[in-house]
DNA sequence: CGAATATGTAATCGTAGTTGTTACAATTAC
DNA sequence: GTAATTGTAACAACTACGATTACATATTCG
């Protein structure tokens, strides 16, 4: 599945910005710990603004900072705040109209994929970056610790 | 996030492999249900397989039928067997682990993740193939009737 | 056996989407 | 005014995917 990384960014942005309490934080610090182009940063924060989760300025001594406290801010808002597109795709031609299944299988998909797409938002909701937050802050138990350190043994191939 | 459209197409196969009760159809009649490539299909059927869902066979009369009745198979079962990504994805590069959020921002993220993840395959394990079955026959409105039955006269599929 | 049928699979093309990068105008603090 | 920073356009590189062609392989049936 070709899925855009933007939802990651993001909450990895909001969770910088959640970590500098309150103090404006520019594009290209947030850039620095993500680790790409501020570009990418400032292409992602309108749609953070839109969603007034953050609060931006521009000139000298500029950057962004959160709109809430991050207790108050669910990932399902990031979510629906970056994420354009649904979860699931049809394909790019229509069905066959004179087939008794390619006539209607697209609205029975489309209610499984609304009803699937609403149980992923309501997960998504259920956690806050401030839950995010603590996960960043605390140490990780042991045994995570390890499997931590196993993960990043397996990502190093793609960087 | 955006998904490729192989789940909406598999399901697509599977009714129409439901349709048809044990038939043996072709690579070439699904593609033509779907309005694809017949290869499309043919790529798509060995996950398909490998989970037990659909049996196949080679040479002349041959084709795919299901393994197990519509309402013994649920679309999670589907979805598992042809989406190999997970829903989200992490970006190229790795974070910055000298900071403190981009050290640890992709452990909390993976969590977040595996959660919604799991909320969506339960979603749709609560749907039969036979539940969309039943959307497929069910009789549809008046006037999408007769235009269904005017593309069948202009454009017949094999029966 | 031999012809016909259908799958399995490799190779290739075109398109579209995404990330990354540079460049520069517009905006703002000091 | 100067320096810092965002907003945005333009473009390259890469990747993923669908579509298509071609052909070897397998299977059924006369």
């Amino acid at each position: 599945m070709r899925t855009s990384c933007r939802f990651a960014v993001a909450v990895h942005v909001m969770a910088v910005l959640a970590y500098k309490e309150g103090d404006r934080v520019t594009s290209a610090f947030l850039a620095g710990s993500v680790n790409t182009n501020p570009v990418i940063i400032r292409r992602l924060l309108p749609a953070l603004r839109r969603a007034k989760l953050v609060d931006t300025r521009k000139g000298a001594g500029a950057g962004s900072r959160l709109s809430r406290s991050p207790g108050r801010i669910n990932l399902a808002e990031i979510y629906r705040a970056v994420e354009a597109a649904e979860a699931f795709a049809t394909p790019p031609r229509k069905p066959n109209a004179a087939c008794p299944v390619g006539h209607c299988i697209r609205q029975a998909l489309n209610r499984v994929f609304a009803s699937a797409q609403t149980a992923l938002e309501r997960d998504l909701e259920k956690t806050t970056l401030g839950d995010v937050m603590d996960a960043v802050k605390r140490p990780l138990p042991r045994a995570n610790r390890e499997l931590r350190i196993a993960n990043s043994e397996r990502n190093r191939i793609r960087a």
